[in-house]
DNA sequence: CGACTCTTTGAGTTGCTTCAAAAGCGGTGG
DNA sequence: CCACCGCTTTTGAAGCAACTCAAAGAGTCG
């Protein structure tokens, strides 16, 4: 490896766009570019699956741009999105055997893979890395946690509206986005990264049932529906009172 | 600290009942003895609340003995369960500010705490129990993404069903338990650690559906409930079926 | 302009909840 | 030992929210 190759390196991750916000977010100069080397990038197209529920764990990574959903499914069939992951998520089932779920692109996805067994030999020698990645599992342990509540005690409202509420949080988080999906009392139209029958399976409802619901709000003058797939808040106090 | 000290407290270590399953599995003879320094034993009664959601973070600790539950409620009453927490199972939020749940002892439990502040200090300068704690926070996380499939997607006898299939297997882990508990179809009468209307929590359920499907699980003949407290599996296959 | 997919709306059913009351169990004191 | 009290669990009846099944409407793409 020679020293142009090196800095080269280490700038892929200096201009990234997360780099403040994934796990690697701490890595001295150097580290970075260990870890630069035994990683690379992917892009995945909408649709296409990463990680299948069950199988052998060969991959980690880091969400670069995009979206992606953890899912499981019962026997029957039916399906329960576990969790979305945005740029700056880590995915992946570091030090275990198994993926526990699995794991597709919604869009257009890029990422920054490892081998599973690289990824963690790395993360065992470099602590701050293993740091990192402990509290965003700790913070993703505890909304998980609150999600529970939201599907085994909320009603299909309740979980629309906190729904839609979590969403636009975690788009104003994301760069490139209007700081105003954070203010005031309305939310200008947003894009809703997924469809109908996805949100149900986040909430652990039928298609009909959410639509119906997105309906409701509307008539009822808290959301604007401009087309199905942008939503705008019309009355953000009224749509956390739905939460409850 | 004299030599005696530290040899009784290396002691209390070395004879705990979980050394080998909870996070300070992998520490050092030396490193137990520190972390001993900064923890304290303590006996919770039954009822009696060790965390407040939403409260500052201040305490941690491992379940030596005992049964605690984490949970959470909506602003109308509702209870959800998120968790139980059984003998070498990690409670509370290090490096993180507030509390996110409520933890509660549900039977007597004997606990080894430590001040949140100490704890943090302590495992960012032992990587060797940061991973620990790592690997565990992993497989929680993965246990509660489980658990959503069950509030989601789940109906009751399945809910019920699982439940019990996943509480038989918790407890054949824990010391002083029948292994029989895990082998053959039918499992002997055990004791449940909790009460109808708290599996309702678990589950996301009422208490009377809780009720009702115990019931009918009995009549069909797959349990046996010989008093409130004790259930036997007489037919593990159909249980299984039943879990879906 | 059709063909396809996704979403909305409608009608009817079901399973869980709610409300109410009875039954079971454990503890305490007469 | 039994009678009584409080608490948990069971059972019953009625209501309702979400589901299923079905079809129409909207949006998208070749």
């Amino acid at each position: 490896m020679n020293v142009t190759q090196v800095l080269s390196q280490t700038e892929i991750c200096q201009s990234c766009t997360i780099r403040n916000r994934a796990i690697c977010a701490d890595l001295h100069a150097d580290e970075i570019v260990l870890l630069n080397s035994i990683g690379r990038h992917r892009t995945l197209t909408a649709g296409e699956q990463l990680l299948w529920e069950g199988e052998d764990a060969v991959l980690v990574g880091n969400v670069v741009e995009g979206l992606l959903k953890l899912s499981t499914g019962t026997s029957e069939g039916r399906e329960q999105i576990v969790g979305l992951a945005y740029p700056g998520d880590f995915v992946g089932r570091p030090f275990g055997g198994t993926d526990p779920y699995g794991v597709e692109a919604l869009a257009e996805t890029r990422m920054c893979v490892f081998r599973r067994q690289d990824f963690d030999a790395f993360a065992r020698e470099h602590p701050r890395l293993e740091h990192k990645l402990l509290e965003r599992t700790l913070t993703e342990l505890d909304r998980t946690r609150r999600w529970m509540l939201l599907l085994g005690r909320m009603d299909a409202e309740q979980k629309l509206a906190t729904f839609l509420l979590d969403m636009v949080e975690r788009l104003s988080g994301a760069p490139g986005l209007n700081p105003e999906l954070t203010g005031g009392n309305t939310v200008p139209a947003f894009a809703l990264p997924i469809g109908r029958q996805q949100i149900a399976d986040v909430l652990g409802l039928t298609i009909e049932t959410v639509s119906r619901h997105f309906t409701r709000l509307k008539k009822d003058g808290i959301l604007d529906l401009p087309s199905r797939r942008e939503v705008a808040i019309l009355d953000r106090a009224a749509l956390q009172d739905r939460a409850g």
